[in-house]
DNA sequence: GCTCTTTGTGTCATTTTAACACTTTCAAAT
DNA sequence: ATTTGAAAGTGTTAAAATGACACAAAGAGC
């Protein structure tokens, strides 16, 4: 009987935890993140895409759904970064009125479980004006403020992604299947948000054997055509099993 | 006026948000974990200290209070693991009835907030028999079940703590504040799990300039007595804060 | 003074890193 | 057809880091 009861709970929102997402993109120039934006009184005010999660649901499941129900997309890469919990963390007179407008008890106490996603940017174009909230691609380092605690959750995001690839190269969810070296090369600097000599950054990649180069070259390009590749799973799967711990650039 | 009703809530448990910590010590010999015990129909059964945290309480605030009311310590070394949340966490029956006796929504589901804290064993001692709960040191390696998932987050911190001394020395909250290198070294191995060449070790550790001979020597040991150091804060903080990519073992 | 146990130390061959500049290839413009 | 602009691609060298390896020194206990 105690069953039944929580089998009509399944769809009852938890009020307490939500999950928060940062997704990143790359645009081949610089790291994006898919924000939603709120009108308020002051402005647009941009948010990361997050919800409460349901009460029979996993952290994680409920971060892939908050993903879907935004972009679409399914299967994506997808980390936890860890619980973000300040009690005092709806500081803000303009969050408090917006929470007031999406939450059924907008004054709860809730624990927020950040994510960090890679999406490739061309799987998701957000529509200019799409219905509910609408979304949008901003650079990273032009974010300097967001609602709630959500600038927090994103420097933790940028350093857990700083961390990580060095360490695994995860760096792939964020081109598309044929990419280039260059912009590979431009991705790890904007992730690592520093220059990285070409030639010893090529060798380095090279020796890991996570690439594979292809016959193929790029084309219509008003330079050098480049050289395309794609990532070579057998090995990077090896690397990511194996813990692989040099990566650092 | 609502603000009173949030200050009344104030010593209120939040029924879905518990912190789990997992304290590591470290006995000149090899790693071990701090662990309560439940008498349990089949024997005695481990858990990982913890607590649902209160509605006006940060986190980290929550995690520092279990562990100051299991060890008395306070100002420890502490950081999130990450949020543990299996709706279906508590699937065994001894894991149910445990919770029918402690808690007052037994049912309820608990996303539960996981920190790694290392500690020096000589500064917490457990009484052979306290009063309410009994805690104990164990092995690490010897460790092969707990209560709830907290063998999943055991595992989470060991490899946490493993990714972390690589890249910053926490070693040093495991260990008394004079050691011998010797003794640094068999930390390293132990938290590593793999032997480490003396020698390079020492270069390695000497090399980063955060520890300090001192005139010191050990004595009472029936061999020859080793240098004692401490370590050097001021480069350690410069250390910790500037990232310090390269500690690769 | 002999034994046991742990400390403490140096070298060398190999690998890894960082710094650095010029030629090649294509498209577009003239 | 030739020129121009823009990015691609490529190798060497000096310095630093790594990993492998063995033996003498110091004290306690007998």
């Amino acid at each position: 009987m105690r069953k039944e009861i929580k089998k009509n709970a399944a769809l009852e929102l938890n009020p307490n935890v939500s999950v928060d997402c940062v997704i990143f993109g790359f645009d081949f120039d610089k790291l994006n993140v898919l924000v939603i934006n709120r009108d308020g009184a002051a402005g647009v005010q941009w948010a990361l895409p997050g919800n409460l999660i349901y009460d029979d649901e996993h952290l994680d499941q409920a971060a892939n759904r908050v993903l879907e129900e935004l972009t679409g997309l399914q299967n994506i890469y997808l980390e936890q970064i860890g619980a973000f919990g300040d009690p005092n963390r709806i500081s803000k007179e303009s969050d408090r009125s917006w929470l007031q407008s999406i939450r059924a008890q907008p004054e709860a106490r809730v624990i927020t479980v950040a994510y960090f996603s890679l999406v490739k940017m061309e799987d998701y174009q957000p529509q200019p004006s799409s219905f509910a909230k609408s979304a949008e691609w901003i650079p990273v380092n032009e974010i300097k403020e967001l609602a709630f605690d959500h600038f927090d959750i994103l420097q933790s995001a940028k350093s857990r992604l700083k961390q990580m690839i060095k360490i695994r190269p995860i760096g792939f969810n964020l081109l598309p299947e044929k990419f280039t070296l260059s912009q590979l090369h431009k991705l790890y600097e904007s992730i690592l948000d520093k220059p990285l000599d070409k030639r010893n950054f090529r060798r380095k990649i090279q020796k890991l054997n996570i690439v594979m180069s292809l016959e193929e070259k790029q084309s219509g390009v008003p330079h050098k055509p480049s050289q395309l590749f794609m990532f070579d799973k057998e090995h990077y799967l090896q690397l990511t099993q194996n813990g692989f711990d040099n990566f650092g650039f």
